[in-house]
DNA sequence: CACATGTCAGTTTCACTGAAATAA
DNA sequence: CTTATTTCAGTGCAACTGACATGT
């Protein structure tokens, strides 16, 4: 998803005629996961948005719920997203009333942001329409196979 | 890689520090499937870039070469590029000397592409540069791990 | 008439940069 | 003086849209 934002784009929304695929192309490993990537992403963006809520957001919320009030900075550390770009994702959860930004006390560059009581029911809808999300993703495989291809994953990122 | 131009982004550049990532979002699938496109597309398009090339060059000349010369509106529907940046993509590849395009007699709306002689000798070239960098991703598979792999990605592809 | 093709000019979306203001 | 934080203005790129000219 999007700790590392995560495959935004996922490439061309136009998928080509899947029967007029070269062959040399099709069983290509770095297609493959271009192609799910980007079905997964089409998937968890689309969920999010009938929540009215973006990648970003569930990131953001996800990270204060789990290491409490934070500043923009660390967040950012954590989550990836840059300083800049933050500044908009923080404006449009304090919009919603699911987080409060308040100046530190203790660093007065800083502010330390913080989930509200609605930041935190949001959020647990939130969770479960990404799990929803998952499921469906993964639904033409078992449970140990979405386990085995987890792990396959988690070895190839593990350099 | 590309017959669906594939996660091109993949995401932020800047990524976060992996310990400090929520445990939530640790072994999501879509997450995972997002990191992995994205560093497969990295090494991708950096080992096509040290050759002078990119994804939809490649994925043109393998198009032409599995399908023989086609009209751009064909090459289009292929390849899953916009028959709009299509016209950019066979720029670059004339210029390079490696396909050539000719108004077609039969029907004059349309331009025939045709791979040069170069354009196939850059192909198997350009081939063993892409089959380098999926085993560079790979690397840490064996060689049944890689095809259980593939065969999981294309069942959730598969709906 | 409609539809297909190749082209161009444009918007949008994101990742990313640079710099300013403030404070440590 | 150097460094960190927040913010804003703006760049670059790739996907995507709309429209036009030409031809079937």
């Amino acid at each position: 998803m999007a700790a590392t934002p995560g495959a935004t784009d996922a490439g061309q929304g136009a998928e080509p005629d899947e029967r007029l695929t070269p062959a040399r192309l099709r069983g290509m490993p770095s297609r493959l996961l271009a192609l799910t990537a980007a079905r997964a992403d089409r998937l968890v963006s689309a969920s999010l948005a009938e929540e009215d809520a973006r990648k970003w957001h569930y990131t953001v919320l996800v990270s204060l719920d789990e290491f409490g009030p934070t500043s923009q900075a660390g967040l950012s550390r954590r989550t990836g997203i840059y300083r800049s770009d933050l500044v908009a994702v923080i404006n449009e959860l304090a919009e919603r009333g699911l987080v409060e930004r308040a100046p530190d006390p203790g660093d007065r560059r800083r502010n330390v942001i913080t989930l509200t009581a609605r930041g935190h029911a949001r959020l647990r809808r939130l969770d479960a329409v990404l799990e929803a999300a998952q499921e469906e993703l993964m639904e033409p495989l078992s449970v140990a196979e979405r386990a085995l291809l987890t792990g396959l994953l988690e070895r190839v990122l593990r350099h």
